[in-house]
DNA sequence: CTGATAATGGAAATCATTTTCATTAAGGAG
DNA sequence: CTCCTTAATGAAAATGATTTCCATTATCAG
């Protein structure tokens, strides 16, 4: 029965019981939080965020539980090159569709872009198969991004 | 005239040049190393390369030249997870030919592939033109890797 | 309800990368 | 070739993200 910080029956609570993980309040607050952004987050981001309705959060919590997260295949970590990693659910009701990154270098503003998304599935699928079989890896993500620069920015750069 | 370090007049003295950089004899002697090793060099194991052909360099050079080249545009910088960038040489003689990368999530092993890269080039061409179009980005680079287990990871998570 | 132990959080430690600043050395001018 | 300006360097200190340690707390199976 839901009761304090509202534990009840999300999607993602078997997955926990069934890899023997404890359902905690920390847990929760961090995946409703994911739940619910759909922004680029670092730990920090998440931490400050969670700390407001759970201030007894603690940074150390929000980067174990996000690696824990990350193994689980629930959600994907991001590099843009500004030297914190970027977390994003990678499934559940509130999860973006299938999307990349357009990364400008200039200011690090990050685009989401689904453009091309279906011409490249074929293509990711069939180089996964070839991959997995040619050097016997089991795949399980991929990353694309481009790299550029803004409009903002290459005005700046002349 | 060549002479200490053999200063020679590399194919990318001009690029130096041209920008209005010195050419000195740690960045050549980093562009050297680079350009005969062609592996995923973190900024240390090049400062320890270097450091045993020339032992006055530091580490801090490394990264400012390391920033120089990435900026330049003749130095690839990459992220495989493991907490520490690393780095190839984009272009020159000793170059390896267009390839991504398949890391290993385990023992993060990284593996150089060239398979399906024709056929990706014609679907990044057309998603960097239409997302220039679209977002009005300037495109300089992109980067695909695909993450998985390598086949002794994949025996040990069992 | 209770006990075993997984999970937590604060503080300290780590570790890659950046900044500071006094010294050195490219390389154009003379 | 020598001098001079200033870009480039390197050692040490600073920074900042992430991890480790460890004593305490809270989950949840029995």
């Amino acid at each position: 029965m839901p009761r304090g910080f509202g534990v009840g029956p999300h999607w993602w609570c078997n997955r926990f019981q069934d890899a023997g993980f404890r359902i905690t309040v920390p847990r929760q607050a961090i995946l409703d939080l994911l739940n619910r952004t759909h922004e680029h987050l670092s730990a920090e981001d998440i931490y400050l965020e969670v700390h407001k309705i759970y201030p007894a959060i603690g940074l150390t919590t929000v980067y174990r539980t996000l690696e824990l997260l990350v193994n689980m295949g629930l959600v994907f970590k991001f590099d843009f090159g500004d030297g914190r990693a970027r977390y994003e659910l990678s499934q559940g009701p509130g999860t973006l569709k299938h999307h990349h990154h357009l990364v400008c270098t200039g200011c690090g503003r990050v685009i989401d872009y689904t453009e091309f998304i279906e011409q490249e599935k074929e293509l990711v699928h069939r180089t996964e198969r070839e991959l997995s079989r040619k050097y016997n890896f089991k795949i399980d993500s991929h990353q694309i991004q481009f790299l550029g620069l803004c409009h903002n920015c290459q005005k700046e750069n002349k």
